[in-house]
DNA sequence: TCCTTTGTGAACCGAACGTTCCACAACTAT
DNA sequence: ATAGTTGTGGAACGTTCGGTTCACAAAGGA
């Protein structure tokens, strides 16, 4: 079989995915990881082949640990007609800390790398466009449990608005937390006052 | 007075707008620059000191030439009721008419500028905050103008809601076009519905 | 004409980048 | 024990980066 391995992929992994959300791909250099981790290049580019295959893996994992989690109260069979309002009640949480300390990464890695000069990939910009459906599919299912008796218009009309809270928000975090944290406060507003009618 | 300037600084400065919006910052190299405007570098370190002076002239330029005009109709004295739907209107055609050729540059170059390295720098975090107050307070005024007989706490929801649909919109402009303009069309529909009430 | 000022083009710098290569270490199977 | 396979460590590759320097050309004032 050879040599085992002796590093923690998984950590290597996460190490990497929270620089590239805290700096852009572009940013963090195989030193950076080196420095970061522990582990040598030859190691790195040994198990990812390049820094490419690398931030792919770190995207992956991002889309697993993080979004998927946050979405997951939308996406069970059972929606609750709250988890809208929680989703976006927990992402202002979320952004409300940033940057009290240096610690947590702020914004979204994937919103980032799109802005970015990578977002010109081709592949990039199809995960990025399948990040953004699969938040909108989850965020429709969230709006339909909580706006159960709304047509079909509104429910799409109050999905797409909610989406766009999310991503300015997450897009304003880096920049202004206090009017990122106002947008999804204005959406839940808006939702809680839809539901009201 | 000496040598006078051969080179045409404000095609210099909106050529070198054109690469930062495109590519981002980062993404530019002095070398770049040159091979665009054929100024070479020398001059060019001559008249803005360094590649992050040549940025803030742009950035000036991006503002002045692409922004505010945009904003206008939203702060002349008097505002029409459907400035902030052309405006909205507008975007979106802007956003569907990119990437057909690749021409024109896609998204915002300030929002781009926040999400990459850069954005960490204070001075620029500072510029983009204060872009996004300006952005908040024209289409504030625009709503106001659109909704003269909605209360304080709707329109301030509504105004939210508008500019998270721009920032989206912007956002996702260089990867999901569609989506973007799906975003915007839902924010033009969102303030129809709420004047029809 | 001479002098000062400014633009220009080319060369050069040290640093950083992603990537590649090779010798050696560690492990399994035979 | 030996051969074969795989991870590790470190050096080095070639390229590109932003920035600097310098000699020379061009233009206007004295």
């Amino acid at each position: 079989m050879g040599r085992a391995v002796t590093h923690d992929r998984g950590k290597l992994v996460s190490d990497a995915r929270d620089m590239f959300w805290r700096k852009g791909f572009d940013a963090v250099s195989v030193a950076d990881v080196e420095a970061a981790t522990g582990v040598g290049r030859s190691s790195i580019y040994h198990a990812f082949g390049n820094m490419r295959g690398l931030f792919d893996a770190a995207v992956t994992d991002y889309l697993d640990t993080i979004v998927r989690p946050r979405l997951r109260p939308m996406t069970v069979e059972k929606v609750d007609g709250d988890a809208v309002i929680d989703y976006l009640s927990r992402l202002r949480d979320a952004i409300a800390v940033i940057d009290r300390d240096g610690a947590a990464p702020a914004g979204c890695l994937l919103l980032t790398t799109a802005a970015g000069n990578i977002g010109g990939d081709d592949a990039v910009a199809q995960v990025v466009a399948a990040y953004h459906r699969e938040l909108s599919t989850a965020i429709a299912r969230g709006v339909q449990a909580h706006l159960p008796d709304a047509d079909a218009t509104t429910r799409d009309r109050m999905t797409r608005m909610t989406v766009a809270a999310s991503i300015a928000g997450l897009s304003l975090a880096r920049v202004d937390a206090d009017a990122a944290c106002a947008t999804l406060d204005a959406a839940i507003a808006t939702l809680a006052e839809q539901r009201r009618r």
